[in-house]
DNA sequence: GACCTGCTGCGGGTTG
């Protein structure tokens, strides 16, 4: 047993596990690793006890015999949120205060002084807490790799949820830095349960690692428990609010010491918020909400408070989903879909965080047919369906910003660079003309650009890339990162009148002469101009797009294998959970109107209403890959036939719209949904450039094409012409095979449409037996997709007022 | 007849 561990455990009282004594052992072995556990049960006691053991020489430690003294910094601990970054330390100054060690462990992080910065650079501490930002911000002052020429250990904490990103791929390549300082770096990264657990540590660890993976074999007890309204008839067919459980969800609060209710939207959150509070007036104090447009203040205020066991309950969104601990919690809700299994299971983990204390979920529907997801989640977790995070590969903008990164430090030689960036998992598959491709665009702006200074950004000194230029460098500094928050764009008449500012993604999906709602405007598209989205008033009813959203928030492909179960189990009438007895009713009226589907079946509802001709189909695949399918389908169907759709879609299916009849048959319905030619009718049926060129101004920053300025400060300089929308035309017109632009057609593809998805699901439906029927009237599946199509789409201006009013309301509470 | 959808995360500073 760990000597140090074994002081710490005998005064907590506790009993170590099996996982924990796993990882000492191979720490202690000089191995890497991964490790897996459920939380609230010392993942990070049982890595720090490991990194001390080794920082100590004299195994026996006793606190007598402390020998090492060193001002070298020995590990290096990575978090993705400051604020987990602030918890781990607190937690370990604990630590070394009980056992009085002589180990400095300090952080750097954005809040980080320059004073205190200093300081961590004249004389490192042993052990330093920070986030992947800050590490290559590290990377970027000179002596880099003196500071980190003695770093024995380093932790990549939630590595499951950096994976998934650019910042994950920002890891890697500071990984690959790190390691190539000090090859005996022992890497060790610490993952919540995913699908492809494997895969992660390879990833982490390198090809050919021969690190452990620690998983921990602990069950977390869980109990799942649907919210079911008090009957079927009363309850809508369609919405999210889902407010009429209202005094369900407060009965369970009451039932409960302290409870987060997680909502899927900001504006819900505030609804909820407010319901409560005028409904149960008791609450007022004991009541908080907490998401991402609150400021900083409330939301620590809020943290701080459930951490005391202060609050009774909590609204909030996914700005709680992960980090601080807060141990009063022991209950969870969840309002709506939760649109995935591991999100879900993350959520519910928030409650009982101790060991062996049950985690309570209590999921909340908003709608009929979202009662069912009560039973595939169950079926999920049962079947231990999680999710895999998919990582990025050849991510060129990372790359570049990387390079600069090392040029603004001790500076690079490139092929030694090349050498170490081949062997991350991002880009394995670098080639050497693609990396010289790299390094010309940094040298002299590459094929396109080479005629403006301004990109001849490295110049080479005795063999090493460097960066001389302060400006430039000071520039680098601070738009170090992955991460680009979404563009809101001006909407105004051509006379100049604002109506409100949009998200650019919404707008970037649109061709001019789209009609879209904004503020309880209909309004067609003229054209886009910058930043601004020049519009006029329409009346049109046809060609209405309601919506190419959802980016993000469609169900994972796994919550859609477990809702698909629950269908087939519903047509088998083999189901005996409580949600598929409760809905058999809304099915009989599904069968009778129209038809259920089978697991094998594809139902497609044709029907005419006042409102015009509905086509509507439910693959179940997810509101994202619906769309996709959707446009693809009025492409192919445009080719046949003159007819204009509008389209909207939910999680279960999809509606195309026409304002004339047209005619259908099962043979058609097949032609059109075959798999064949799928890409090409991608690329020509939706705007694929349009949805390119938005995404490039992420890549373009992520790259250091554009600066974005500096913080707080108006950007006067005339780079700011220079933006990306101008790049991307350049790069199209003289350099189609430039490596940034190829890259944001592939995220295109492979992030924002899905490709890989979309295909799957069309080559699925095209096995599936079409069922083709004509109902006279909408039915349960056709009417939450219909009413998609018929709401007021942002106008999120009256929840922004509501924000300000809460503002205030809390702001009093401060006193 | 039923309907208020769209989250989160990070981030300057020594060559006087």
């Amino acid at each position: 047993m760990n000597p140090i561990a074994e002081v710490w455990f005998f005064n907590q009282g506790w009993q170590p596990h099996g996982f924990q004594k796993e990882t000492w052992k191979a720490i202690a072995t000089g191995r890497s690793g991964l490790l897996n556990a459920p939380t609230g049960f010392g993942k990070t006691f049982a890595l720090w006890f490991g990194i001390l053991q080794h920082y100590y020489e004299d195994k026996h430690f006793r606190r007598q015999q402390q020998k090492f003294k060193t001002t070298k910094l020995h590990a290096l601990w990575i978090t993705p949120l400051r604020a987990l970054s602030k918890e781990i330390y607190k937690a370990t100054q604990e630590l070394s205060a009980e056992l009085e060690l002589d180990y400095r462990i300090e952080l750097r992080t954005g809040d980080t002084t320059i004073a205190q910065r200093q300081k961590q650079r004249k004389s490192p501490p042993q052990a330093l807490i920070t986030t992947p930002e800050s590490v290559h911000l590290i990377l970027a002052s000179k002596g880099a790799a003196d500071y980190f020429k003695h770093l024995e250990f380093i932790v990549v904490d939630e590595w499951h949820e950096l994976m998934g990103s650019k910042r994950g791929v920002l890891v890697e390549l500071a990984l690959s830095r790190l390691k190539a300082i000090n090859p005996k770096l022992k890497i060790w990264g610490v993952s919540a349960t995913i699908g492809n657990l494997e895969e992660a540590q390879e990833i982490l660890l390198g090809k050919d690692h021969n690190g452990v993976l620690v998983r921990a074999q602990i069950q977390k007890k869980l109990s799942i428990e649907t919210v079911f309204p008090d009957n079927l008839e009363r309850f809508p067919w369609a919405g999210h609010l889902g407010i009429k459980l209202l005094d369900k969800v407060v009965d369970i609060v009451n039932r409960y010491g302290t409870t987060l209710i997680f909502t899927n939207t900001r504006s819900q959150a505030e609804i909820w918020y407010q319901h409560i509070i005028t409904a149960y007036p008791e609450f007022a104090g004991l009541l908080a909400i907490h998401h991402g447009s609150l400021s900083d203040e409330i939301r620590q205020w809020v943290e701080q408070a459930l951490h005391e066991g202060k609050l009774k309950a909590v609204v909030c969104t996914s700005s709680l989903d992960l980090g601080v601990d807060f141990r009063p919690v022991n209950c969870v809700v969840q309002i709506g879909s939760p649109k995935g299994i591991a999100r879900f299971l993350q959520r519910a983990g928030r409650s009982g965080h101790r060991p062996y204390e049950t985690s309570h979920i209590y999921y909340v529907p908003t709608n009929s047919l979202e009662i069912i997801e009560g039973d595939s989640l169950k079926y999920a977790v049962a079947h231990h369906i999680v999710e895999q995070r998919i990582p990025y590969i050849r991510s060129f903008d990372v790359l570049l910003q990387y390079l600069t990164t090392l040029a603004v430090g001790d500076g690079l030689e490139a092929h030694v660079v090349f050498e170490e960036v081949k062997k991350t998992h991002c880009f394995e598959s670098i080639t050497e003309d693609e990396f010289a491709q790299c390094m010309a665009m940094l040298v002299h702006g590459g094929k396109s650009l080479s005629a403006y200074p301004d990109f001849h950004r490295l110049v080479l000194v005795d063999g090493l890339y460097k960066v001389e230029s302060r400006k430039l460098a000071m520039r680098h500094r601070l738009s170090v990162g992955a991460i680009v928050s979404d563009l809101m764009m001006r909407v105004k008449f051509m006379s100049g009148k604002y109506l409100g500012s949009i998200e650019e993604s919404f707008i970037s999906r649109l061709k001019a002469g789209d009609v879209f709602w904004f503020s309880g405007r209909q309004l067609e598209l003229i054209q886009v101009r910058n930043i601004e989205a020049i519009v006029k008033p329409s009346t049109r009813r046809t060609g209405v797009v309601p919506s190419w959203m959802g980016g993000r928030f469609s169900i994972s492909p796994d919550l859609g294998i477990a809702i698909r179960h629950s269908f087939s189990h519903i047509r088998k009438r083999t189901g005996k959970s409580d949600e598929i007895k409760f809905l058999q009713p809304l099915f009989k009226e599904q069968e009778n109107r129209s038809g259920l589907p089978q697991e094998d079946e594809l139902l497609v509802e044709y029907i005419h209403t006042k409102y015009g001709y509905h086509l509507f189909v439910y693959p179940f695949e997810g509101k994202l890959v619906h769309e996709g399918v959707a446009q693809v389908l009025a492409y192919r169907f445009g080719k046949i036939q003159p007819v204009t759709f509008s389209i909207a879609s939910n999680e279960y299916g999809f509606e195309l719209l026409s304002a004339t009849p047209f005619s259908i048959d099962q043979a058609l319905i097949t032609e059109l949904l075959s798999p064949k030619h799928l890409h090409k009718d991608i690329t020509e049926g939706i705007n694929v450039q349009e949805m390119a060129r938005r995404r490039f101004r992420d890549i373009a920053g992520i790259a250091g094409l554009v600066f974005q300025g500096y913080p707080g400060k108006q950007m006067k300089s005339k780079h700011l012409q220079a933006n990306a929308g101008l790049f991307f035309s350049v790069f199209e017109d003289y350099d189609p095979h430039n490596l940034l632009l190829r890259q944001a057609y592939d995220e295109v593809f492979d992030f924002q449409l899905e490709e890989g998805r979309m295909q799957r699901a069309f080559d699925r439906i095209s096995s599936h037996r079409i069922v083709l029927t004509f109902p006279e009237k909408l039915t349960p599946f056709a009417f939450p997709i219909f009413s998609e199509s018929f709401r007021e789409r942002y106008s999120n201006e009256d929840w922004q007022s509501r924000l300000e009013t809460l503002k205030l309301q809390l702001e009093g509470k401060f006193e």
